[in-house]
DNA sequence: TGAAATTGTGACAATAAAGTTACAACCCCC
DNA sequence: GGGGGTTGTAACTTTATTGTCACAATTTCA
């Protein structure tokens, strides 16, 4: 199902072997460097969906080959989570100021990795192409960043937009709060779990037009969160 | 509280972080023991789904563990996979002799792991996490929260829908209401016994719907507590 | 049969969760 | 630097859920 690539990059050989086996669980293939010099081979060669970086590495720190990866015009969308010892915060922000997608702060729970790496790949559209969808006369255009109600067009912000694709190309299941956060704001932003709600009534609100009423496909799931299901019409 | 429960049984913490970790990422839940004095007590205690036993222990071996479950009554269907260091025939056969529900030989892919283990749990006729259920028209879906009867959404509470999910992965068995209040409601919550009561009969209300009744899913056993059972039907 | 134990049931207040609104901060573009 | 749109949050309102009780109904067993 996922079949991403995932490459690691560290230089102990244990911490990558424990990364390779919480992401084949998860269905990742993994590849693995222990040095910038043949990660970077590899992500010529391989093409990997995505990189874990470890901020120490020998042979130049990982932040240079972070460097290195969002310098290069061919790799610069490469989508890259590093891997910080201690709560080092100098680290983070040098690190998201280069350029990387996210960070995880060793230790940390295999599942939060996981998580991280899955909502990485999917808020960088791998495996979700900027396709159109639909439901009855409600379109989404992934390309043109549009929502149409029949022929009209609906006015939401970029927010309520990446909700509404979220949740189209994830329907009949419910989402927590704190799930939607990671999926469609990103895993590394810290905001209100409550701030969900009102996005989600901003969309309702854009839902609603004269030329259809498709609010209630967004369902409140008491006690979880939300869902998108098309059973929501008639 | 939807996950099915692993007991993890072995005396090497790195084993048992590695078991936690493969089993945690694909949704179960873990309880461990380096001993067979604890494993039992929490066998007895927390009711796991399914027991993972290495074969060498200390203060008694695996296959005494083994023995003990397999002669209790209340225990004798509780499956348990042996974990075998090398791959001694003799040991394996000895094993599956005593009762043990399956084997695997150290080392092993984690992935094999998490087959054998959700294999076993379906052949115990435990759910696995936010399975999809069914019982003649009722659906009870984990992934979407809902429960439908027939093609009819059915209205309940938070709490109904998890008494009614943790009854549905673990049908034909009586449970008191304490253990409900451990597996629906947490193991550290203090409420009233016969608050179990009235959630019953609250699920058993929205189990009765214009499109079928399955509320007698749900039987009293008087003097114990509820049970699911399939056979309620017709 | 009748008392005791156990379970079913409806009502209720307290609480928790979600809906809604207003607002200040922000961002970008002109 | 100003204006329009967007965003996150706090505060307030509304609604649904929860636990408990009191009492009714049922079962058990002497």
């Amino acid at each position: 199902m996922d079949e991403a690539t995932v490459l690691i990059v560290d230089d102990e050989g244990a911490i990558r072997d424990m990364l390779r086996m919480a992401l084949e669980i998860a269905d990742f293939r993994c590849i693995e460097a222990e040095n910038i010099h043949d990660a970077f081979t590899l992500v010529v060669d391989e093409r990997p969906d995505l990189v874990l970086l470890d901020w120490m590495l020998p042979g130049g720190s990982g932040l240079e080959m972070l460097r290195r990866i969002k310098r290069n015009e061919a790799t610069r969308d490469l989508p890259v989570i590093m891997l910080t010892a201690k709560t080092a915060e100098d680290n983070v922000i040098q690190g998201l100021d280069v350029g990387a997608d996210d960070y995880i702060t060793k230790p940390f729970a295999p599942r939060e990795l996981i998580a991280r790496v899955r909502a990485l790949l999917r808020r960088s559209g791998i495996g979700q192409p900027n396709e159109r969808m639909q439901v009855s006369e409600l379109v989404l255009d992934g390309e043109s960043k549009r929502v149409l109600i029949g022929d009209n067009s609906v006015e939401m912000g970029p927010t309520e937009f990446r909700l509404l694709q979220f949740f189209m190309s994830h329907p009949e299941r419910a989402y927590t709060r704190s799930q939607l956060l990671d999926q469609v704001w990103g895993a590394n932003v810290y905001v209100e779990e409550r701030t969900v709600d009102v996005h989600i009534r901003r969309l309702r609100k854009s839902l609603q037009s004269p030329h259809g009423d498709y609010s209630n496909l967004i369902q409140t799931v008491r006690g979880t969160g939300y869902r998108f299901s098309a059973r929501g019409l008639g």
